[in-house]
Parts: C-alpha cells; structure tokens; sequence
DNA sequence: AATCATAATAATAACTATTATCAATAAGAA
DNA sequence: TTCTTATTGATAATAGTTATTATTATGATT
C-alpha cells in the first residue's frame, strides 16, 4: 500500500498556524510567536515555534520577512505586497504590490531565472516615530 | 577650540573600503572581505572588518544586504538597483531599478513616510543553478 | 621631531538568532 | 488497543555579529 506521506497535524503546530494566520501578531518574529503561544502551551520550546514557522513558510502559508533588525519577521499576507520597515520602531507596515513590479518579474522570467519571492522592503523612519 | 571630530582613516579602513569600493568581490558577506583583506594585512581582525563595513553602510558608502541565506552582503553599488538572490548558490545578481518604483517612493513620502533606503530582491534559482 | 589625546585596532569574550540532537511523547493508521 | 513514526521538549551547538578592553597608531599640536 502507499506509504503515510502526509504531514500530521500536532497540537502545537495547529495553534501556531491559526495564530499566526489569525493576523493579530503583526508581523510577529519567532520569539513574538513563541510568547503568545506558550500562555496558553507553556510547556512549549522555543524550537517547536522556530520549526513550524520554518516550515509553515516553506508551504507558503506564510512569508519571511528579512528585516534589517536581525530578525525573521513572518507575515500571514500571502498576496504581493511591499513592506516598510522603520528603524526606529522596528514595526512593519504593509503597501500594495502594483502591477509595474510584475511585469519585472516576468522580464526575470524570459532571462531564465526562476523566480520563486519577491520582496519590497523601504527603511526609514515612520510617520508617527519622525514627529518625536 | 574645537573638538576634533573627523574620522581618522586608519590603513585597515582604507584598505577595506578601497577593496569593496573596486566592486571586485561580488557581493562579498564580511567573511568574504576578510579572507581577501587578510592575505595582505594578516594581523586584522574579523571585528575590524564587521565594524568598518557596518560603519561605511552607515555612511552610506555601501550598501547592506539582506538575504535570506543568513548573511549579510555588501554592495559597492549605491545607485538605486535592485537584485536577485539564488537561493541554490546564493549568489547575488544586479537588476535595473525602474522609474515605477521611484514613484511609489514619491507616494510613500507624501504619506509622511521618511525613505532613507529602498530594496526589492528576488529570490529563487539561476538559470545556472536551473540547467544542472 | 617629540609629545599628546584619542580614534582605531587585535584578540577575544559575549550575545542573539537560529538550527541540530535525541530521548520521550503523541498522532493517527491498522 | 497496538504500532509506527512524526513531532515534541529540553538542551546543546552553531553562525553571525557585536561588545569589551588593553594596546597601537593617527595626526594635530608643540
């Protein structure tokens, strides 16, 4: 017969996901993730969250964010869309991918390289932090 | 009098920035720049190559790098351009920047975001990696 | 040229983010 | 319920980077 193939579906695993996918976090990092989910698994390691992020992202339920802070960021908006980054806060603000970047990708396309991401990223400083 | 102020140009400064500056490293991680800058200066230490590179991107000499295979590159480019990460090899690949993205740099500001720097990345296999 | 103040360095420790290890646990098929 | 093995918790290990500090060297001043 065929061999179990399929990824099972723990406990944790689940809960990071919906947690994550809920949308509440805010482009949390792994350490966001695990602060949340550990009241209510306090018996849950650090690992677990940094596995399941790891691999909920390889699945593309969920995106990477490499931000110039030194940490992952993780964002539940699988659709194309460009990030803002401010260095002062840290936070991550989400703006719409317009049509323009897709004809790029395509130009990337007809020379061979398969495109597997894109990422936008603008660093600066946010509205709010540049009136302090 | 006045305080001094000016940055003194050491000879292992000067000798990183003429290195990365020359554009003949590719990209290079801080790794990469130590290794070369080593076979002439064998003394230096790794420390002193991270904080000249971490200084002259913030000088805004360089530009910082942020893939997603851990490292940070450098790029001796500080026009606006964007790149191509192979996620196979890692190398990094130059890319035009258009004028569609200085607009939506232009909206972002008009939002009261303040831009200090912009990076769009592509990530995937190159058509090298691709063919083998 | 000698002196001086201090920026920059070498060597290394410390730190942070992330991944690997592995025995124990638990998901879910049989 | 039993069985197989994916997943976990706990922890060690790793990688990249930054911090520490005594020492060195730059370059201004004498």
């Amino acid at each position: 017969m065929t061999p179990q193939i399929r990824k099972r579906r723990s406990r944790a695993r689940d809960f990071i996901y919906r947690l994550v996918k809920s949308g509440s976090l805010d482009h949390p990092t792994a350490i966001d993730v695990y602060e949340v989910v550990r009241k209510d698994m306090p018996h849950i390691s650090l690992g677990t969250v940094y596995r399941n992020l790891k691999e909920l992202s390889q699945e593309s339920e969920l995106v990477k964010i490499e931000s110039s802070d030194g940490a992952v960021h993780f964002d539940h908006n699988t659709t194309p869309h460009s990030h803002f980054i401010c260095r002062a806060c840290g936070k991550v603000f989400d703006a719409k991918l317009r049509n323009d970047i897709i004809s790029r990708i395509t130009s990337f396309k007809q020379q061979g390289f398969l495109i597997e991401s894109a990422e936008l990223s603008f660093t600066g400083v946010c509205p709010r932090c540049n009136k302090g």
